[in-house]
DNA sequence: TCACGGAATATTTTT
DNA sequence: TATTCCGTGA
């Protein structure tokens, strides 16, 4: 082939699978990617071919695990090549099915206003139907609104009836069973009312209108004639149905994962999408990257041992033709204290041999497990940028401040009516939906606020609300002015209900800062539902760039996924933290923990440490641990040295 | 009907 | 270890 004709020298910068995945443009294709081994590098280079060879940016999509992956893929493309790669369709599912719906809505009957619910907004929505079905003062322990939250959205991401679920997973409920389901038919009929859509219906939507609508299927089918899936191992079964109907007739569709990393079963995704894709797609050609760019042979080595533990898999072993490198360890700590003095007494030895702060992560499985970590790096003055686990936008004063936002956008926005008129003194739950009815019955979109009456206790509250929505109703106000004509109205809530408030104004300041990007209020809260800021406060999504490429990096697994360090601190490598005591029943949960420290493993470049913290209490199961993961326990010295501290 | 305080209770990961 | 639930007093 002559590959002269190419701006880019495809066939310098890639291996021979590598290229062959770029090259094959047509038909379909299963890339099964082990780690390191160059598949965002491989994504890449085939968006900058495509648009290369003529196809239009247009008629590409790239569907990612998050927006920012797709964003940096073709930001790079659009480096290899020029910037037409920027007009390629890129985001995640959730992302893609917002945007055919809201867009397509008229012609597939679909009303374009709703509003996107994230889970704490669909739990408070089931906590009000619990309370109204009257389950609360029924029985004792009829499940809490998370487990429901839980219960319904498993059901519908493993497409089985909520009876298989309890059955399997929640047996200790199935005397509830009734009450279940009647709760899960009241929230869709509840959600459908308000036109609220949460992540689950998204694509559950999409996936209906492109079975019942063929005009729509083909519409799509002819607009994106190349199709890319990354991360397939974790997407589930309507995602797959979602790609299955959206493919057209060309069956142009590329599709690459790695079963072996597969960490989204909790959540519905079924790595096994990528074993049956070929039966999906007859004619698949199938390729297979097994050389890894990023570790030493050592930590190779010690993935291989790991994963070779798994029951189930496509046979991998990833090589490296990366000479030398140190045998990972295991520390043995005392307790959480000295782990933490441990890394940091590491950093600081890193420092020294010129390894900045922003080549190194410490990895955990849960977002609690770093506390002490990060009290101990607060003391000795250390910054890091936390990622994962607690969620900015999920705090209090923040979703207060939305709330009231996204009744201008949805005037009729029952959970967000609730809340902000819940802040005001006096109103408690039943005047609060006297109120909402009132406003509904009005008619007149959140102007219904306008005639209600306040009464007694809480007039004045009231009426200070009645004129934030007056001001805002009579201006038109950019998306930032609206923001802070809401801030002026809360700040004085927000002082009487937190003595921290000036952490908390600090936040809501940046909220400001992220809206004065926005022209329409309607895609800020999408997008703050969709893709909230992943990294706790500290200003680092804010201020893009400087300040925080110096600093360490705190992550649970789950958001470390495709990412890599020079070197990487596993912590709490403990028999019963990870794997975590809860998922020590089920052969298949188990195997999860085992990819997911597979995928720890395998984020590090050249240093891997686990540290295992001896003889913690567990205060609510009375028992104590004091082995270390079963995962890394009995491994030979020679692949895993042991270090007492 | 609201606010507050004590008791029970469940505990991972995220679009 | 928090959060969420429930009963009590105002």
């Amino acid at each position: 082939m002559d590959e002269k004709k190419y701006k880019i020298q495809y066939d310098q910068a890639l291996n021979s699978s590598q290229l062959d995945a770029v090259i094959m443009a047509d038909g379909p294709v299963l890339v099964i990617a082990g780690a390191g081994s160059g598949k965002t590098r491989t994504l890449t280079y085939r968006v900058a071919r495509l648009v290369e060879e003529g196809i239009s940016p247009s008629s590409i999509l790239l569907l990612t695990f998050t927006r920012k992956a797709a964003e940096e893929m073709l930001k790079r493309a659009s480096r290899l090549l020029d910037n037409r790669c920027e007009k390629v369709s890129g985001g995640t599912f959730h992302s893609f099915a917002n945007m055919v719906l809201r867009r397509k809505a008229d012609s597939i009957g679909f009303d374009r206003g709703f509003s996107i619910i994230d889970r704490p907004d669909s739990e408070s929505l089931i906590s009000m139907l619990r309370k109204e079905m009257g389950f609360v003062s029924k029985y004792r322990s009829f499940p809490r609104k998370q487990t429901l939250a839980t219960i319904f959205s498993k059901a519908v991401n493993k497409v089985l009836p909520i009876e298989e679920v309890i059955f399997n997973d929640y047996s200790h409920f199935t005397p509830f069973l009734d009450g279940i389901m009647e709760l899960q038919q009241a929230y869709g009929k509840r959600k459908a009312e308000h036109s609220f859509l949460d992540f689950d219906d998204l694509l559950v939507c999409l996936r209906l209108a492109l079975r019942e609508h063929s005009d729509l299927r083909d519409r799509l089918a002819r607009q994106y004639r190349y199709i890319m899936v990354d991360e397939y191992q974790d997407t589930n079964q309507i995602q797959a149905d979602i790609i299955y109907l959206l493919v057209g007739p060309e069956k142009n569709i590329m599709v690459v994962g790695d079963d072996s990393q597969s960490i989204y079963a909790f959540r519905g995704a079924n790595f096994k999408n990528i074993i049956n894709f070929p039966a999906m797609f007859p004619g698949t050609q199938i390729i297979r990257l097994e050389e890894n760019y990023r570790s030493v042979q050592p930590i190779l080595d010690l993935a291989n041992i790991i994963i070779d533990r798994a029951e189930e898999k496509y046979t991998k072993t990833l090589f490296t033709s990366k000479s030398g490198g140190l045998v990972p360890s295991l520390i043995t700590a005392t307790d959480e204290n000295s782990q933490s003095r441990f890394i940091v007494d590491r950093l600081l030895e890193l420092e020294e041999t010129g390894i900045s702060q922003n080549q190194i992560a410490v990895l955990f499985r849960a977002g609690f497990h770093s506390f002490d970590l990060e009290i101990e790096l607060n003391r000795m003055g250390m910054s890091f940028v936390k990622v994962g686990g607690f969620k900015f936008i999920e705090s209090a004063h923040i979703k207060d401040v939305l709330a009231h936002l996204r009744i201008l956008a949805n005037p009729y926005d029952r959970i967000s009516w609730y809340r902000i008129l819940l802040l005001i003194e006096n109103i408690g739950p039943r005047a609060a939906q006297q109120i909402y009815d009132d406003i509904v019955s009005n008619q007149s979109g959140y102007g219904g606020i306008f005639s209600i009456a306040g009464k007694k206790g809480y007039a004045a509250g009231l009426d200070r609300l009645k004129m934030l929505f007056r001001e805002i109703h009579d201006h038109p106000f950019s998306v930032t002015e609206m923001g802070e004509h809401v801030l002026e109205y809360y700040v004085p809530l927000l002082k009487a209900s937190y003595d921290d408030y000036p952490k908390r104004l600090k936040d809501l300041e940046q909220v400001l800062v992220i809206m004065s990007r926005y022209t329409r209020l309607e895609s800020f809260l999408t997008d703050m539902a969709l893709e909230p800021p992943n990294t706790s406060f500290d200003d680092s999504f804010v201020q893009s760039g400087e300040a925080d490429n110096q600093r360490l990096t705190l992550s649970t697994i789950h958001s470390a996924k495709g990412l890599e360090w020079h070197t990487v601190f596993i912590i709490w490598a403990l028999d019963g933290r990870f794997p975590s005591i809860q998922s020590m029943e089920k052969t298949e949960d188990l195997e999860e923990e085992l990819r997911l420290m597979y995928v720890a493993s395998t984020r590090a470049k050249e240093n891997l440490y686990y540290i295992c913290p001896m003889a913690v209490y567990d205060r609510h199961t009375g028992l104590s641990f004091s082995r270390p993961s079963r995962f890394i326990d009995g491994i030979p010295e020679e692949y895993l040295q042991r270090i007492y501290i």
